[in-house]
DNA sequence: TTGCTCCTCACGTCACGTGAGGTGGC
DNA sequence: TTGCTCCTCACGTCACGTGAGGTGGC
């Protein structure tokens, strides 16, 4: 066995991953100080693995799903120690048929919002249309 | 003229706003702080006129349409001023139709998150019917 | 005296952003 | 020597939440 990558024995630098996920450094520090990654180091700079990539995924797939980090960092450790994977489904699919309803709240927040929106865009059109034309105070 | 209530003469307790509002005492004292309202005071107490209501109401309002507070502030500020309320009106109007495509950009995202969410369940669902009836580990 | 509502600090929360100031290897 | 990327504090941001400790009028 080589000591030198096979696939999976790449690393990446901090800026890889950053690059390749759309996120800053700080986050990626960020995540690590909650203990939520832990790339070996190379003097003070960061070596992720591709494992450390993989728990970088999952946690931005959670944050897009509107989890918070500390959930998120369950999720994680579930997985790590869960081997069969049973308790981590269960868990998991709780949490997650939760996360659907609240989605669904906010997506209704904001279709009200936008309704509301609409409506003053439409109440404001005329008002300016009354006012417009040959008003004193019309713009040129 | 008295100097009684005369309907818009009505002052409201911090608490009574809050339950009609729904929101927090902290939360109008936040906006106070930010100078958003400017209360009366008897002693220490502050005293709402139908005018604080009113801009509270708009606050709330502007709140549950995605805007920051900052943003909030300054349109409220145009109103006081703009008695044409031309330059409001046009202000309003841009702000207002750039976060409905802000709003639409996050209903978006969140369809996205339901979606993935909804065949993440579906997966684990999956796992746990095939891991589930005589597995060692299920539950019970 | 007890309760209630009000008050003023002031630190905590969440997920980072943003400098300041410094290091290492090409 | 200049540039680049990396690093470590540590304070700032946003919109409040949450005590701690105290006051006023029924």
């Amino acid at each position: 066995m080589s000591v030198e990558p096979s696939r999976a024995g790449r690393t990446f630098t901090i800026r890889q991953l950053c690059e390749e996920f759309g996120c800053t450094a700080r986050a990626l520090r960020f995540y690590e100080g909650k203990g939520m990654l832990a790339p070996a180091r190379q003097g003070l700079n960061r070596i992720y693995s591709h494992r450390d990539r993989g728990r970088l995924r999952l946690i931005l797939r959670g944050k897009r799903m509107g989890l918070p980090l500390s959930e998120i960092h369950e999720l994680l450790e579930l997985r790590e120690v869960d081997h069969t994977g049973l308790h981590q489904a269960a868990r998991s699919l709780h949490r997650f048929q939760q996360q659907i309803v609240t989605l669904q709240a906010q997506r209704q927040d904001i279709d009200f919002a936008i309704a509301d929106l609409e409506e003053a865009v439409a109440r404001l059109e005329q008002h300016l249309a009354n006012l417009g034309p040959n008003h004193p105070e019309s713009p040129q």
